[in-house]
DNA sequence: CTTCATTTCTGGCATATGCCAGTATCTGAT
DNA sequence: ATCAGATACTGGCATATGCCAGAAATGAAG
């Protein structure tokens, strides 16, 4: 039953990965979530915990207890937004634009490494279809499927 | 950057997958995950701890506390092996066994849905592909990779 | 301007996972 | 029989995630 289970493959493949990856990333400390974290949050600038937290899939409490590690270590600061004191704002520190610069020299040779394995193609197939399947979309004919 | 990252978006997708899969099965109480275990258990007849966690691509002691829940909660015992008193097996309890069937039922409908949205045979070369992720040969061919 | 619902976070508790350092066995070489 | 090295777990610590119950701030009514 297992084999058929598509959560269940899911989580498999992503314990492989993730070991993988956190492999290649080790000489930096990171761990591959914590790389994905920061490369996301300079993408967004200064995103709210909120808007991060949906894009990156995650429950926001979640998303907080992740970045603790990060905000301790020094790569990551909460700034209040001005208008609504409700709203944080997650940004890279000057140390975490660093970190995640050096890292990233690590990850694309990671990346590298399982495209030639995997394929270019194949991989760019796949990540389109984990696109759509972390969709609200997804989620919405999923759950309301009539 | 997270886009292109073949483990960020395998992570996301999973998050997603979980996510719905858990509230699916949320009436019998069991995580998703939790589910799998129980019916890869099921299907392996009594595995040794060790054969569990490579068949699960999980790290042996992660494994061990994953299990402790179920333990606790009486679906899952531990049986020493009588010939290699390290090795223990792991098997179902009657409660465990019941439970596993009537939590099929909600995987099942969950696992319907799934292939509705998504497409049957779409699902199914999915999983292949998180089949070949899952597998030592990639994991070789990615690490050893020239 | 109060009141109440909504929105955004924080904290506590629980499961999911992994690494590393033991501990108990087992095995093979001497 | 002995002892070094390999195996199979266990426990402690740390990160990854999620749910639920607050607390703080906003916003919509009246």
């Amino acid at each position: 039953m297992t084999r058929e289970c598509n959560n269940s493959m899911l989580r498999r493949a992503s314990r492989m990965l993730g070991q993988v990856y956190d492999d290649a990333l080790a000489p930096s400390g990171l761990r591959a979530t914590q790389f994905g974290l920061l490369a996301q949050i300079d993408i967004m600038r200064e995103p709210a915990l909120r808007e991060l937290a949906a894009e990156m899939v995650m429950d926001l409490s979640a998303l907080g207890h992740t970045l603790k590690p990060l905000i301790r270590d020094g790569y990551v600061a909460l700034v209040p937004d001005k208008k609504d004191r409700r709203v944080k704002h997650v940004t890279l520190t000057k140390a975490g634009r660093k970190k995640l610069e050096q890292t990233s020299k690590l990850w694309a040779d990671a990346q590298r490494r399982f495209e030639k394995t995997f394929g270019d193609k194949r991989a760019a197939d796949l990540r389109a279809v984990l696109e759509e399947l972390s969709s609200e979309d997804f989620r919405k004919a999923f759950t309301g499927g009539s």
